[in-house]
DNA sequence: CTGTTAGCGCATTCAG
DNA sequence: CTGAATGCGCTAACAG
């Protein structure tokens, strides 16, 4: 009955629930383990011994032994807020927390500063403390890709990496079709001076969806000038409109790399008076939230990040496991959402 | 000269660190914690080994015989979105972050679902996996608290714990002054029909703020009966609203309890032709970057939820290193932050 | 189906 | 200051 644990006791052992089971240790860790040629009397034992005595095995004594350590790394590089910040990283985590939550798997969250950092990161990932590691947000000089290519590590990238798409497995949205859709949606509700706010160009989803716009442009045989950069970032979104506009006062349509620098945007087109949609249309990407609440609300690009990243873990413990997997990158399609503001 | 692994080579071991550095295991072993007791020979030989050779101890061979994990939860109940999106989880997060960041600990992020979850939790929790825990978003009915008073587990909560305030250590944002001052700050610029979007009822954050508003309104004479219920997000808040102008149609001045309400709110009043802050004055409270970006910002009140985050952290770690900490709460203010809404 | 045996890699007595 | 011995709690052969 009383399963309430003295305080002061230490964790119980598998040897107390074999002992309380009447069972060897042998037969109490099989029973634990799958069950597999152990007696229906022994497993119940067994079972009644563990909730008798609140037993969970260490992690830390089977870790020893098994090699693995039941654990995997979520890998953000990016010292600051900005990551964390984003809405994209809170859905990478519900997504990852989804594909986690039937396994005994704990997720360890690694901030990796962008100076020092590197190194602890690299020496952690490569010495068998966590037993696969997702990584998003990857830039191009964290040297993210080296390390875990240097390690035996599964891995998977939510984001294309930046080297060597062919040997590190990843999930993405489709970004340069991402991008060519929005603009040829703006291009076909009237736009013909089509400006892009760009993502940081040393991301993928920064290059792939600036190519995306400029695909769109050339096939319409409109001009691909109007480029400012931002980081995907309310304000960095907001200082590059405000660029656009000095630079390219007669813009007619923006296509923004991600909702929260279509947003930054936005404030500054208003502070312009140039109505939106009315005198410049206004197309963001990600329609993760912030996009429903902007005024007018944002005409945006899906981004099915909830569903990537839970792939994502998918996939990562197919390779733990040693399961087959396909290598070939998993790729999302993005669509328009349209709401008021093009 | 090579540290470079060979793949397929396990990680090193002390074992050949030792013998790489000629010395035996436990000169090796005292030299890596400390090196007390170790000649500058043998040390400077050992930290050239661990070099050469790419050594990072194994965590669960130390785990096993320390009795620690080097590694803390931040336990967040809620299965849903909306916590992991909320900004004050981002800051949450980069406290932590930022506390760790100089020590060898990890931090192990658990989101504890309701329904199932509660079981699992409990027992990681009481069973040794990490050596401490960071509660946040608690809710009355979690069970978080008999779980981690019935563990001997060194804990802090952010956020004051609904029952057992003086036996469980915490740090919060003083949320009766803050919705006191907020208030007040509203009476103060002639709003003389005050309504309030309070938080949930299950969360002491939500409970508090309602207790300061109405401190401030009975102080002022005022009547505290235009209360309308949210949940700390962004439609819950314009639910609210709606709710609010239903009943008290001729309400002045609006405290919502959190920056994301407000936000929700401000549309609301928007779309119902209540110009903000001519006919309607709100406040928020977190000032945690929505505040800024809305239009008009919101003027609201600061929550520092890095700094306390990173000082829960550090009670933390003194609980678990034994260090003696003094039992009382880390109480921290909040001001008024004055922009255009209010 | 079960119990016995042997480590996993490390920190830590205890002698020297 | 150093090394040899011990055991943390568990799983994985292996022999019954």
């Amino acid at each position: 009955m009383s399963q309430v644990e003295r305080p002061g006791r230490h964790a119980p052992t598998l040897e107390e629930v074999a002992e309380h089971a009447g069972v060897s240790r042998s037969t109490a860790s099989r029973a634990i383990n799958g069950g597999l040629r152990v007696s229906p009397e022994a497993q119940s034992a067994v079972d009644r011994a563990i909730v008798a005595l609140g037993y969970s095995p260490n992690r830390a004594a089977r870790s020893l032994v098994t090699r693995r350590t039941d654990s995997i790394a979520l890998v953000v590089p990016e010292p600051d807020e900005r990551v964390l910040s984003d809405p994209y990283f809170a859905r990478t985590l519900q997504g990852l927390s989804a594909a986690l939550t039937d396994t005994e798997i704990q997720l360890v969250l690694i901030i990796a500063r962008r100076d020092d950092g590197t190194q602890r990161t690299a020496r952690y990932l490569r010495n068998q403390h966590v037993d696969g590691a997702v990584v998003v947000s990857h830039h191009r000089d964290d040297s993210l890709e080296e390390v875990l290519a240097g390690s035996r590590l599964p891995c998977v990238f939510v984001g294309r990496p930046w080297q060597s798409p062919e040997t590190i497995q990843y999930v993405d949205v489709d970004n340069v079709l991402g991008g060519r859709r929005a603009t040829e949606y703006l291009v076909q509700v009237g736009c013909r001076r089509v400006g892009t706010i760009a993502g940081p160009l040393d991301m993928a989803a920064g290059v792939d969806r600036l190519a995306g716009w400029r695909e769109a442009l050339a096939a319409a045989g409109l001009p691909d000038h109007a480029v400012a950069r931002g980081d995907f970032t309310s304000s960095g979104g907001a200082a590059a409109m405000e660029q656009l506009l000095r630079e390219h006062p007669d813009v007619d349509g923006v296509f923004a790399a991600s909702d929260l620098m279509a947003a930054g945007a936005l404030e500054v087109l208003r502070a312009h008076g140039r109505a939106v949609p009315e005198d410049v249309r206004l197309i963001g990407f990600d329609d993760l939230g912030v996009a429903a609440s902007t005024a007018p609300p944002l005409t945006t690009m899906s981004n099915p990040v909830v569903e990537m990243s839970r792939v994502a873990a998918e996939v990562l413990l197919d390779q733990v496991a040693g399961r087959a997997t396909s290598h070939a990158p998993r790729i999302f399609g993005a669509e328009v959402v349209v709401r008021a503001s093009a």
